[in-house]
DNA sequence: ATGGCTTGCACCGCAAGA
C-alpha cells in the first residue's frame, strides 16, 4: 500500500494539482491538509471519477482535513472518526479510518505562531493530546500511521538555516519535546528510516525566492508503528508539484508499506 | 529590514499561514 500527505493550501485552488498528482503518483491513500473550504464544497463526484472515494472534515476558511482512498480497498464508515475524541475543538484538524485494517490519520498540526503566543498553548494543548489519544489508539490498532502537517521540524538537519531559525517557531525545544514525545510512543519517522542526501525538505514559503534557493523545512511527516515500520520499503518527499504553476507551498511525502 | 507571497473573505485591506 502507498500511503501519502500532502498539505494543499486549499483545495479548491488545488483541486487539479491533486487530480494530476493521483495520476502520476499512484498512491492508493492520500491524506489532505488545510482544504480550507465547508464540506459542501469538497469535490467529492470528481475524486470518485477519478477512482478515488473521500472522507473529510471541513470548515469555512481555515483547517480542514481529508482522506483519499484508491476504489477496491477495504474502507468500514464505522471506523472514521473526526477530530481527536474528549478534546472539544471547533478547528478542523484530524480525520482517522482503517483502510485496510491500517490506521490512518489525517493531521493538520497547529501552526503556533510564535513561542509564548496564545496560539502556541494551543498548539502545545493539541499535541498533548493528540499524545493522550494515541495511546489508546495504538493499544487498538498496531497497524497504525500518523500522516500530515506538523508544523515541527524535527531535528536541525530538517530546517536549510538552523542558526537562523535557533528558537523559533517551529523548531522550538517545547514542540520538538513533544515530537519526540509521539515517537516515545514506539513511533517511527519513516523518512529517516532510510539514507537521503542532506537538505530535502517538504515546505518552502512563497516569499523569497524560497524554494529556488532550497530555503526550506522538513515539516510534513509519516509516523509508523513498529509493525509498519518494519514493513515500510521507502519514504520519500516529492517536490515535483511545488514547481507546478501556482503550487502548494508544501509538497508532498510518500512512504511504501507492503 | 518583521518585510517578502498566497489564500479567503468581503468589499479592498485585513488575518493567517510557516
Amino acid at each position: 500500500m502507498k500511503i501519502a500527505t500532502w498539505n494543499v493550501n486549499s483545495l479548491k485552488v488545488r483541486q487539479q494539482h491533486v487530480m494530476d498528482w493521483l495520476e502520476t503518483s499512484q498512491v492508493d491513500v492520500l491524506c489532505l491538509q488545510e482544504l480550507k473550504l465547508t464540506d459542501d464544497k469538497f469535490p467529492r463526484a470528481e475524486f470518485e471519477a477519478k477512482g478515488y472515494r473521500s472522507w473529510f472534515a471541513g470548515q469555512k476558511t481555515y483547517n480542514g482535513v481529508g482522506i483519499l482512498v484508491r476504489d477496491g480497498l477495504n474502507v468500514d464508515e464505522s471506523t472514521i472518526v473526526r477530530n481527536i475524541p474528549g478534546h472539544e475543538d471547533p478547528q478542523q484538524r484530524v480525520i482517522t479510518a482503517t483502510i485496510e485494517g491500517v490506521r490512518i490519520i489525517s493531521a493538520y498540526f497547529p501552526n503556533g505562531q510564535a513561542p509564548g503566543s496564545e496560539k502556541f498553548a494551543y498548539k502545545l494543548g493539541w499535541l498533548a493530546a493528540l499524545h493522550d489519544w494515541l495511546v489508546g489508539e495504538l493499544a487498538q490498532h498496531p497497524r497504525l500511521a500518523l500522516l500530515g502537517d506538523y508544523n515541527i521540524a524535527p531535528e536541525d538537519r530538517d530546517v536549510h538555516d538552523p542558526k537562523a531559525w535557533e528558537g523559533q517557531n517551529l523548531v522550538s525545544p517545547e514542540e520538538r519535546a513533544e515530537f519526540v514525545r509521539l515517537i516515545g510512543l514506539g513511533l517511527v519517522d519513516a523518512f529517516r528510516q532510510f539514507d537521503h542526501p542532506e537538505k530535502i525538505f517538504s515546505w518552502w514559503d512563497y516569499r523569497m525566492l524560497a524554494f529556488r534557493r532550497n530555503a526550506g523545512l522538513r515539516i510534513d511527516h509519516i509516523l509508523l508503528s513498529q509493525p509498519l515500520a518494519k514493513v515500510c520499503t521507502s519514504c520519500d518527499i516529492d517536490k515535483v508539484p511545488r514547481k507546478w504553476e501556482q503550487p502548494s507551498d508544501h509538497a508532498p511525502v510518500v512512504a511504501q508499506i507492503d
